[in-house]
DNA sequence: CTCCATTCCGGTAACGTTCTCGCTATTAAA
DNA sequence: TTTAATAGCGAGAACGTTACCGGAATGGAG
């Protein structure tokens, strides 16, 4: 093994002088001359020194990594949230180690399990599971926990998320100042809490207006392109069809896009779509999809200052933060 | 500070032996009666012992953890990669961490510059810089590097890639069985491997049928689909219009359909496009895009696999590794 | 000239784990 | 029965860093 590499045990001999000096030299300038500082400085630079955060991380009891914990990172939303994340994370000299859990509770419950919370600093999670117990044993161990996007609801602690009914309130009193009536809307599983509040938008606007509810006009399923695809499948087998359907994400609908090219209905002038998002997609796919853009990027960036935050403040109070959506109106909704 | 999390000196003292034997039976069950590595194994799960991956990775010289490298998420490509090494790392209790280096050469350089090698068993990159002596760096130190889709020509170590050249072959060949004669190669930025692949493979094949080769015909610029939009228009501005594009991403391509529908061109029956990667958004783009699928997970796999022997066997023998590619015709190329 | 406060530095014990070595039983061989 | 081998365990150092505390040197006030 050569790959021995310098440590400050090397500066201060080089240097005649004791470890802990060098120790404090490197990090803050606390009872430390200004002039030894400065040589311990230059001799780290120029033995190339890089810190060993295994050995800091022991000693201080405290990483500079923080964990994301996610669904998957395949999809336009999740993989700019983390980008935004990142951001925020470099520049506070923090690292960040990602966990998939493929969407799978049992997965996500394993990870957590499993985790070596003495490694981590913080965890920043969008869940996969209704139950919350895992996250909060976490935080009573002292391990600080921000959600983002699917967040716990039970859990005391900072959440940001994107205001999931104004946006849901938005899209739906978009389509009906387009002329549609029928307002039917195919959503994610229940359970969590961004599907509750954007059905909760969509009826507060139907009820507004006071136009038709139907139960079977609401569609409980997956956030993927097939299930959006089967939930129109299913919608358009009721005796009185929808003129506009609202899609709680982009994906679904495409996939309802999709399925109502193939059975020849014509998008817009015979049934409007809209979309939750504002994924590329939404640009590429024709006509162009009308969609409540999110602010994922920023999304990302909030949750991480956030977590930071409760990092370096022991007792900081949590924070919920909700960013506003906004309507992007294209083709996919006019008439 | 309640969080003391317990160790192996409390599941010791608990069982009145020494902090020795319990390491010996939590890991392999060297030295150790069955009985005792029970009762330790008991007592662990019992008092919920985590192991603390800081002392560990002091101690033994090597962490749990592998670095990735790479420009960003935001695409299909990356971020399916990405869950292909996580699908790994995850089996081998080996936990990632995420660089990004927004495709940088400066914040690439500055990642590894401040790179804590220490807390780091191997880097998986794929990069972002034509120079990779800071690469070269690492792996003289002694922290093996796996390098994927974009490599370094110059470093010796195991490499993962699609087999670029013949994927070009493919789809260029495609268009040929098409009946496309005059076909335009936009492509990414020189000096990429990956970029010489593909247009070498392009060139072998108009050689190979004797059709024409012109300068003006091979585009230089980015991935993006604004630059695929850009590369068209350019092309379009020559005297002889090609008859096909072959785009070296599904992006470009995505951004040089936009360009011609533009420009009111019918793709497939006047200009041919094929893209490459088989990005989702290609079967919904309209109409569909032919392109060549690109094994994005198992390149992740792959990548990770070798990491991990490069790690665990001291002088394994670096591996080059090709995945094939394989055509994917839809209506972008139909006459 | 004495005394005290301040500045700066060093010694040393932690942090949680692994590793090396040596010791004691126990078993097998003679 | 004696001896050698082996299985199982413990003591203590080490990994690189930080935290705590004590002490030497310096300067200024009296």
């Amino acid at each position: 093994m050569q790959n021995r590499s310098v440590t400050i045990k090397d500066i201060a001999k080089m240097l005649n002088i004791s470890v802990a000096t060098v120790s404090r030299a490197l990090r803050d300038t606390y009872d430390v001359n200004a002039e030894t500082r400065q040589k311990v400085l230059d001799m780290a630079r120029q033995l190339n020194y890089k810190p060993n955060f295994n050995a800091t991380g022991l000693a201080k009891g405290s990483t500079h990594n923080i964990g994301i914990v996610l669904p998957f990172i395949t999809n336009y939303y999740f993989s700019t949230v983390i980008t935004g994340i990142q951001e925020i994370a470099y520049e506070n000299g923090f690292n960040i180690t990602l966990y998939l859990t493929n969407d799978s509770e049992e997965r996500e419950l394993s990870i957590i399990e499993n985790l070596s919370v003495s490694s981590l600093d913080g965890l920043l999670v969008s869940t996969s599971s209704l139950s919350s117990v895992h996250f909060q044993e976490l935080i009573d161990m002292g391990i600080p926990v921000v959600f983002f996007d699917r967040v716990a609801k039970e859990v005391v602690t900072s959440k940001v998320m994107q205001d999931d009914f104004n946006g849901a309130v938005e899209a739906t009193e978009h389509l009906v100042k387009n002329g549609y009536r029928n307002i039917a809307h195919i959503t994610g599983p229940r359970g969590l809490i961004l599907t509750e509040k954007r059905v909760q938008g969509y009826l507060s606007v139907l009820e507004k207006y006071q136009y038709p509810v139907r139960e079977e006009w609401i569609v409980y399923s997956g956030f993927s392109q097939e299930s959006g695809e089967g939930d129109v499948n299913h919608l358009l087998q009721s005796a009185d069809m929808p003129d506009a359907i609202f899609a709680s994400n982009d994906r679904k609908a495409v996939g309802a896009m999709q399925a109502l090219k193939k059975r020849g209905i014509a998008i817009g002038s015979e049934i409007g779509v809209i979309g939750f998002t504002n994924d590329p997609i939404s640009t590429i796919i024709s006509p162009t999809l009308s969609t409540i853009a999110e602010p994922a990027f920023d999304i990302g960036k909030k949750s991480c200052e956030l977590l930071l935050k409760h990092i370096t403040k022991k007792n900081f109070i949590p924070e919920e933060v909700i960013l506003p959506c906004r309507l992007i109106e294209r083709e996919s909704t006019r008439r």
